[in-house]
DNA sequence: ACGCGTTACTAACACGCGTTAGTTTCTCCC
DNA sequence: GGGAGAAACTAACGCGTGTTAGTAACGCGT
């Protein structure tokens, strides 16, 4: 079918044209004038050669790579736990493809802070940070030198634009959830180090959410864990040390999966003896025993917006600053009232 | 810090050397002969000027875009599900830069078969496919044409390395230990459609294992599912139908937390009335209600050795034709002798 | 003093495209 | 008919690097 790689120049000549006639054409040039003919034999040329520009000579000409950087800032075990980087990446990717841009995936982000380098070599015309935390010298390095970049999450201090969800106010809607039922004693579970913007966001909301319902909040009843099922564990453990918890609110799905390992370990019930809401809604979160209520981070969305933020921004069109999406709780069976006696097993009702 | 770009006419200046031994110098030629102190004077002006070639003109000029692309080949729906995503990932982005290679994500390969362009357009030196259907004839065509490619899974009839598990053996073990554990009649749900070998080949060692134990294959105790939870649920619902069923091979963690699911919305209990096991061992299996026994699927390995390939053939070194990963069968909660009587709780042991 | 091989370096081309400045052809109106 | 302006196209440069062919300096033996 096809012979060997064929240049621009071969186009040409096919069509009987000069190769600018043929990247004029190719890249649908408003100000040139050709005529209709010319463009009919010039695409025709291009199809029946297959031809396919060179990308880096493009890039080398243009000043651009028509690609982005998607760089991973968390630690490995933490990628690995990330059950909605799937998602993520896919819209990122749908948003980079609408333009002709492709995506390149930076997983070491926190292995080496090297990841500037994309930019620096001309790898990527920008750079879509997940995951930043608020140390991140490179960041800050990045962004101050003007590199067009676009963080998803929250990092404030840092002048770029960001996309994330309304962590804050999702987080008091899951405990208000709890509130809602009638617990009082709630427990948290952090889904990561307070370091993560994202981590203590979630536990102002919570901690917001007591306030809010008159409930004095008790330090002992906080612990971290750090993305993973068996920290979750870990957590929750501990926190059962303490008396009469009815609810927790665990910030990560994955997390909570742990937590409710440990409830479970210790001989106490989800949600009949105390309830857990999760954060996230991963894809299995419906299909866990018994299926976790949980918060619905719109992953595809993330990433598609973050995706466009920042094409927006490579091509010189407005950004805003920060773009919230919403989020939504989703009630399955991991939450109920709580128990009214030692022992009680009946469902009663709140008022 | 840094002025504007630099490009490699400045570190020749600064270094008072042309241009030619910078290059010979950074790139470490063995044949050129390039005195100590130069190459000193080189490399320190390289590093105060922050020197970061261009990867588009090293790409044009090179003929080598220092990239390889991975393409995913399910749809999207089975991509979001699959929990390994990222431990791959990370495996074929380490292999990768080891080499100063970088990693192209395509994740929408199923969507148009037009991740050939990749390589026409010279994005990408070679391509990782991962999820190959047999129908794919753009990944024919590519092979056909001597495109350096390379297949995570397995797809036979096609001129490219694969890297894979031994899917049957594997699924022979996971069926095996059913049978050690006194099972006789056992039901299986694919991980997939059987247009994709790893589903095919999964279900083969199913029926292989049965065969060595003497048991008659009972086609109506095979069901398909694809890739889902939801689909593993409504796909158990099915074979529920059917009696006596004692013990169930899944095809994929996922997929088994469905059927789980199933089984118990069906009254029964895992593993007291049905032993599950699953396979791919994804982080959260451990922490399933029951812990899952699952086979154990080295992603990051597999990751790795995928790109390892890549490259090899890439950069010309000899690529064995088929590698094979070692697989594990982890043993948890979720599988238990059968039950002895009609409705006995006691655990009975094995003879 | 001269030739010869080795060492250390450089000038200049090629990669394939985008793009600016310039040229030719065509149309129209006085 | 001739000049002006628009329409349609092209020649040639530059992007920043890798690389080949070629040159200058140097050591050394005769």
């Amino acid at each position: 079918m096809q012979g060997r790689r064929s240049s621009s120049r071969d186009v040409a000549t096919l069509a009987g044209v000069s190769r600018t006639t043929v990247s004029f054409v190719l890249n649908d040039r408003p100000d040139a004038n050709i005529s209709a003919a010319t463009r009919e034999r010039v695409l025709a040329a291009a199809a029946q050669l297959g031809y396919q520009p060179h990308a880096a000579a493009r890039g080398l000409a243009g000043g651009r790579s028509h690609t982005i950087g998607l760089v991973l800032r968390q630690s490995a075990e933490q990628v690995a736990e990330d059950a909605l980087l799937a998602e993520t990446l896919r819209g990122v990717s749908g948003a980079a493809r609408a333009q002709g841009y492709r995506v390149l995936v930076e997983p070491f982000g926190a292995l080496d802070g090297s990841y500037g380098d994309l930019i620096r070599s001309h790898r990527a015309d920008g750079l879509v940070v997940s995951g930043p935390r608020v140390d991140d010298a490179e960041l800050q390095a990045l962004a101050a030198s003007g590199a067009p970049l676009v963080v998803q999450g929250t990092l404030p201090g840092v002048d770029a634009p960001s996309v994330d969800v309304d962590n804050v106010a999702a987080a008091k809607v899951a405990v208000r959830h709890l509130v809602d039922l009638g617990h009082r004693r709630i427990a948290c579970v952090t889904n990561a180090s307070l370091s993560y913007t994202a981590a203590r966001d979630r536990l102002n909301g919570y901690r917001e959410a007591l306030a809010e319902a008159g409930i004095a909040e008790d330090p002992h009843l906080v612990a971290e864990a750090d993305f993973s099922a068996a920290s979750g564990r870990r957590a929750m453990a501990g926190l059962l040390e303490h008396d009469g918890i009815t609810a927790v609110f665990v910030a990560s799905d994955v997390v909570a999966f742990g937590a409710i390992a440990a409830i479970r370990g210790a001989g106490r019930r989800v949600p009949d003896d105390i309830s857990v809401v999760g954060f996230d809604d991963i894809p299995l979160a419906a299909y866990f025993d018994p299926p976790l209520t949980s918060i619905r981070l719109p992953a595809h969305d993330l990433g598609r917006a973050v995706g466009t933020a920042l094409l927006d921004r490579i091509t010189g069109r407005s950004v805003e600053a920060r773009t919230m999406l919403p989020t939504e709780l989703v009630i399955r069976s991991s939450t109920a009232p709580p128990p009214t006696g030692p022992r009680s097993r009946d469902g009663p009702e709140p008022s």
